[in-house]
DNA sequence: ACTTAGTTTAATAGAGTTATTAAATTGGGT
DNA sequence: ACCCAATTTAATAACTCTATTAAACTAAGT
């Protein structure tokens, strides 16, 4: 028996390249196939179906997300190191990992049923809903403290990760604009870093 | 001379609300005939190509954005109004058009080439360029004032344009796990418009 | 040497895509 | 009544895409 081909993982690692770069209509196992430098059926052989494949590489990346929210901050109890300390770790995150807040956005948005079952996903996670309750709780008692403005916990997560996310989403169209070369974006994307973070913390002052 | 068919009018209908829901990639000339009812050859038949044909509408609604940002103040030299006022009538023109951002950002991230167009039509645009200047010149005289903290006006700019656009970006998504109505969703948007322009203000305070 | 299971390819069915062409239809102008 | 230009359709060329199938290949186990 000639096992564990080489292939099958550079059929993965081609359609996580490709699926990342330009989507999932974007993408055809044909491209996939000569990218990892094999037929198209054995991208079938592999996978059965291009939606299997792709399937397997967007839960991927959406527990990546998911699971670095989740380690970070567990016991804190301090808000403005609560948020200094998601900011910065999200920002690390992706930087690291640039296509993927559009990626994961545009396919969910793309799809009614990836929608659903990423909904189901985030209602029957108890670590999500604990992770919330615990926020919301530090919210509302640094607001009875008298330390922050009166702000729905809701309103301030989507502010979060309004500024975060969208840094990633127009990136592309920004470096495009500005003809920004590699370490002017890494710059840039430190600069938006503290930027978030100032304007958060400040925006939350009474 | 049989002329002035309204089917002419009725093609561009149908690709505009088609394109606008799922894209350039995921609407064909096939689904536009139908949905227009008439057949796929006279769409080429009016517009020649696809592309042309989604041109004309990805082009009109830049513009919708660009103008409107434009038209609103003018003259003002009190940065809180002029906050406001564009907050205000960026999410009043957004809410009346809620696919455009996640549209415009999608076909300008998807295609090298229109990203081209628009740079070109942004470094030409002498409006745009003036509009800027303005702007930067009042955020400028305001930090010398002592009346807000230092921040660069790309950063003051793009800090409300996230929170903005990623309000409507992320909304099928928010609405979908939250299962929201129509008049819901109408409410949220009106309370997030408040949040932002809260959260500006605040956050540009000393 | 030979079997056998896993790997890989060539070929292709079947559906869908854009765009073009030639023919048919329509209705106002003369 | 007829002409003629604009409109509309049917048919189809020339792709591309996913998925399947049958055949060929490879190497480990006996």
């Amino acid at each position: 028996m000639a096992k564990n081909s080489q292939l099958e993982e550079s059929i993965m690692k081609a359609a996580e390249e490709l699926f990342l770069q330009n989507g999932f209509d974007a993408t055809s196992t044909t491209d996939i196939a000569k990218s990892a430098g094999c037929t198209q059926a054995l991208v079938h052989y592999y996978y059965r179906t291009k939606e299997n494949l792709f399937q397997q590489i967007f839960t991927q990346k959406f527990q990546l997300l998911i699971s670095h929210i989740h380690e970070k901050n567990n016991q804190v109890n301090d808000l403005e190191l609560a948020l200094r300390n998601f900011v910065d770790s999200y920002f690390d995150t992706l930087s690291k990992n640039r296509q993927i807040p559009f990626f994961l956005i545009k396919e969910l948005i793309m799809n009614e049923e990836r929608r659903q079952r990423m909904r189901m996903r985030m209602i029957t996670d108890a670590g999500s809903l604990q992770y919330y309750t615990d926020w919301d709780k530090l919210i509302k008692s640094e607001i009875a403290k008298g330390n922050i403005r009166p702000i729905d916990t809701m309103d301030l997560t989507i502010d979060v990760v309004s500024l975060v996310v969208f840094t990633f989403i127009s990136l592309p169209l920004y470096s495009d604009l500005f003809e920004q070369n590699e370490e002017e974006i890494r710059a840039y994307l430190q600069r938006r870093k503290e930027e978030v973070i100032t304007l958060i913390l400040k925006g939350l002052r009474k």
